[in-house]
DNA sequence: CGATTGACATATC
DNA sequence: CGATATGCCAATC
């Protein structure tokens, strides 16, 4: 069965896309890290990893409570975005904080801080 | 309201 | 490893 395009039903409550995806973010524990397919998919959006960019990119722009630095691409980097805030280096900084090493190439190990639910 | 863009991913060359 | 191509969907122009 397919879900709507901009909400699906889950038990009684309506979410939309991205508060699904929010829901996913804020379940990453501390000193570890998901990539934006990976939150996709825990969030039915298989394929659809632009939107949880998207989503997030809206996100520091709320100010929420959501760890959004947590969340990086699928080679282990930071994507950084010319548009966002002028601290760029301000998610590295707060991944460092929670224990995590960056390569001398400023990626990160995925075998290892990969969020495995 | 059509066209463009964008915190991505996967596949292929 | 990197350049190119395709899919995917919402926000923005």
């Amino acid at each position: 069965m397919k879900a709507d395009a901009g909400t699906q039903r889950r038990g009684e409550i309506l979410m939309s896309t991205y508060d699904n995806i929010y829901a996913i973010v804020r379940q990453i524990p501390k000193g570890r890290v998901a990539t934006y397919g990976q939150v996709a998919d825990l969030a039915h959006l298989y394929g659809k990893a632009r939107l949880v960019g998207y989503a997030l990119y809206q996100v520091d722009e709320r100010l929420s409570d959501i760890p959004w630095h947590r969340v990086i691409n699928s080679k282990g980097e930071i994507s950084y975005s010319p548009l966002r805030h002028g601290g760029d280096y301000r998610q590295r900084y707060l991944l460092e904080q929670e224990g995590i090493i960056f390569s001398p190439e400023g990626r990160v190990n995925l075998r290892e801080y990969k969020w495995q639910p």
